[in-house]
DNA sequence: AATAATAAGTATAATTATATCCTTTTATCT
DNA sequence: AGATAAAAGGATATAATTATACTTATTATT
C-alpha cells in the first residue's frame, strides 16, 4: 500500500503527537525505540517532515521533535505526500502510467472507488485525533511484545 | 498497491488470455512488447505463473504461452497471491507485523473494510471476465500511445 | 541429426532501505 | 565568556530488495 517510509513516519508523527502535547520535545533515539523503526532512517524521515513543517523541530540539548498544541489539524494525506508524492492516491491499479476514464485498465470501474477512499482515509483522518486515541483506546503504533 | 511484479502479470495474463482462446500460442516477446513490460523480467514472471499452473507453456517452435479455452476460471487474487504473496492481503496499514483486532493500529478500524474490499474485488474478478472485455470494451493493458 | 524457436536459469543494474560519519546549533556548566 | 555536551541536519556509504538483462538448456520441426 505504502512505502515502509510512510508507515514510519505516520506512525513517528502520532508517537510524537502524543508525547508533546504537555511541551516537551523528544529525540530521534526515542522515538524510533518507542516505535520500533530503524534509528536512522527514522531520524531521515523526520528530517524532510521537519522540512515540510509538518513537525517542529529544535536542536540542542533539550531539543528534539514536537507538534505545538496548537498547530492546526495535521491530516494524515500531508504526510504521505510528503514522502510517497501526491501520484499514490491517482496511480493506476495495474500500472499504467495514467489512470484516466479514457483509457482505463479492465479494472479502473472497480479500483477507481476503493482508491477513493483511501484517499478520503487519509484526508480525513488527522494526526490530533489519532494521535489521541493512542493515549486513550487501544490502539499502537509498535509491535506487540516490543519492548519499550 | 501491487509490485511492478505483479501489475505486469496480470496485465500479461489478460492478454495471454484473450489472445489464446482460438488455440493460438504466444511468446513472451509478443506479450512484452504488446503490453508494454521489460521483455525479460516478463519471461520469468511468466515463468513462475507456468510453474503455478496459472498458465501453460510449450517450448519449442510454435511454442508459447496460453490459457486453454476450458480452463477454469481464474481469480485475479491467485495471480497475486502467486507473485506478491498472499500477506498482502493481510497486511497492516501502517506496517506492524501482525494486523490484528487485539494489537491494533490507529487506522485499522478504518483500513480493515477497505483492504477487505480490495481482497473481495480481486477474488470477485477473473482473468477470463476482465479477458473478454479487452476485446470488447475499450480497456486497456497497456499505456496510451504505445506502439503495437 | 540439425536447426531454430522458445522456456528456464543466472547475472547485472536500479531502487529502496538502512547505517555511518561529520557538521551545526544551542543550552548548560564552569 | 568559553568549554562542553546534547541534540538535529546533512552528506555519504553499505545492504537488501526489486527490476531488468543476458546466457543456457529444451524441444518441436525438418
Ligand atoms: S486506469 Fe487502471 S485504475 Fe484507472
Ligand atoms: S493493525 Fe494496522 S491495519 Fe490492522
Amino acid at each position: 500500500m505504502f512505502s515502509k517510509s510512510c508507515e514510519y513516519s505516520i506512525r513517528a508523527v502520532l508517537y510524537i503527537y502524543k508525547n508533546t502535547q504537555d511541551g516537551n520535545k523528544i529525540s530521534i533515539e526515542k522515538v524510533a525505540g518507542a516505535i520500533g523503526t530503524p534509528r536512522h532512517f527514522t531520524g531521515k524521515l523526520l528530517q524532510v517532515l521537519a522540512k515540510q513543517k509538518i513537525i517542529s523541530s529544535v536542536k540542542g540539548p533539550n531539543g528534539g521533535f514536537y507538534i505545538a498544541p496548537n498547530a492546526p489539524e495535521i491530516r494524515l494525506s500531508r504526510v504521505v505526500e510528503a514522502i510517497d508524492g501526491p501520484e499514490i492516491f491517482k496511480a493506476c491499479a495495474l500500472g499504467l502510467k495514467e489512470c484516466s476514464e479514457d483509457h482505463p485498465c479492465p479494472l479502473h470501474q472497480q479500483y477507481k472507488g476503493i482508491r477513493e477512499q483511501i484517499k478520503n482515509m487519509m484526508e480525513d483522518q488527522t494526526v490530533q485525533q489519532l494521535g489521541k486515541k493512542l493515549g486513550e483506546e487501544k490502539v499502537f503504533v509498535k509491535n506487540e511484545n516490543y519492548p519499550e
